[in-house]
DNA sequence: TTAAAACTAAGTAAATTACGTATTTATAAA
DNA sequence: TTTATAAATACGTAATTTACTTAGTTTTAA
């Protein structure tokens, strides 16, 4: 087998403990670095780039997309897998989109996450067996699980940013530079895609964006 | 050192293992199960009672507030660690009253761990460092971080509930046999009462309390 | 270069929220 | 037992927000 260089990015010292238990066994698996959140994760990738990262997408100081994206971008080598708990649809093509070449849950146990590395490691796609079946049955059934696959425009996800922080229309407006009927107009569409009824589900929708 | 047997419930196998390997290196603790769920838990209780429970309180099937109220009651003997990322003395506190006697945050380290786990054995408390200097700050300062020690009357809760699952205030109305206005009256004072903005300060609210 | 999507904006009606005030029960204290 | 106190109930009115529609302008993609 051919060795592999790993480097973990999570933000819990026992996820990263867990991990390291997990490939403890596998002599062709070596772990670089284990870096507890983004400046860490890119002054280690400064010194050395594994050949696959593990990033947990919910870290404390940054988007885990955004560190996708930027991490895809400055180390087109690494490959990365992606480490979550949230197995929607939407945050997975999310992911995919911004360069993660696999995607895994957070439960998942030791032999998906080393089959997960040595596909990637092939230059294969891996995806959590879970998630495939989600996808799948999305894709089949039509069936959209909730209103995930519903994409914001950049605009919206920022305007649905600022109402999670408690901003008023007013408040965005200014913000923004744009009148409050265009803030209200937003906010109506952004309703009317995520099929809000209030403010409640707009909220809702914020958390699982990671917005708040 | 006395030998210390321990049972661990958290529903990332990640998490188990990064425990595992966390106490592996000593040899007076022994994990005796990991359970990776609510019910899976009570299953193996009923075979044997670990001196310490190492519990996760975000798990899928139950509320962790009530699983901790819950093993307290129904095996006194076993000393609880409640294991999560959530820091709010809200939180601290609620586990404390419902039976825990440590409270540990999940970046913690090794050391902690150890130490949290010994502590707890010898019928001491044992609280996350953070954890104490934030319930220091907040007891010294008067600083409330947050609303988390208001106390809202059942009414008040039992309204905030439904607006958590989306109920407009009409459907609440109607649900409780009270008229519109006083769903009103009730919002607005728990609005006061958490010093919320808006409804998205409600809402988290509500995610804080467990409310969704 | 078109067509489509995104961003911008407003008119008007309906619904919700803010704030003040007030009555009726429970509940605890004197 | 009477009296505070808190909780639950309710309304009037003003301010704000939301719903629904329509539409001009700018980007983006085919």
């Amino acid at each position: 087998m051919i060795p592999i260089t790993i480097g973990i990015a999570d933000d819990h010292l026992l996820v990263i403990q867990g991990i390291k238990a997990m490939l403890a066994k596998k002599s062709h698996l070596s772990i670089v670095f284990a870096a507890e959140n983004g400046k860490s994760l890119f002054d280690n990738l400064k010194i050395a780039q594994p050949d696959v990262l593990l990033l947990d997408i919910q870290m404390p100081d940054v988007s885990g997309i955004d560190l996708c994206q930027q991490v895809a971008k400055d180390y087109p080598s690494v490959k990365i897998v992606a480490l979550t708990n949230m197995d929607e649809s939407f945050y997975v093509k999310q992911m995919i989109r911004n360069g993660a070449a696999g995607y895994l849950l957070k439960n998942t146990d030791q032999f998906t996450m080393i089959e997960a590395i040595e596909e990637v490691m092939m230059g294969n796609q891996y995806l959590d067996k879970q998630i495939q079946k989600n996808l799948m049955e999305e894709m089949l059934l039509g069936k959209k699980r909730s209103a995930q696959q519903v994409m914001l425009t950049k605009r919206e996800l920022e305007i649905l940013g600022l109402i999670a922080k408690e901003f008023t229309n007013h408040e965005i407006a200014e913000s923004l530079f744009i009148s409050l009927r265009t803030v209200q107009t937003h906010r109506l569409n952004i309703s009317h895609k995520l099929n809000a009824k209030n403010m409640v589900s707009l909220v809702k929708e914020a958390y699982k964006r990671g917005l708040i």
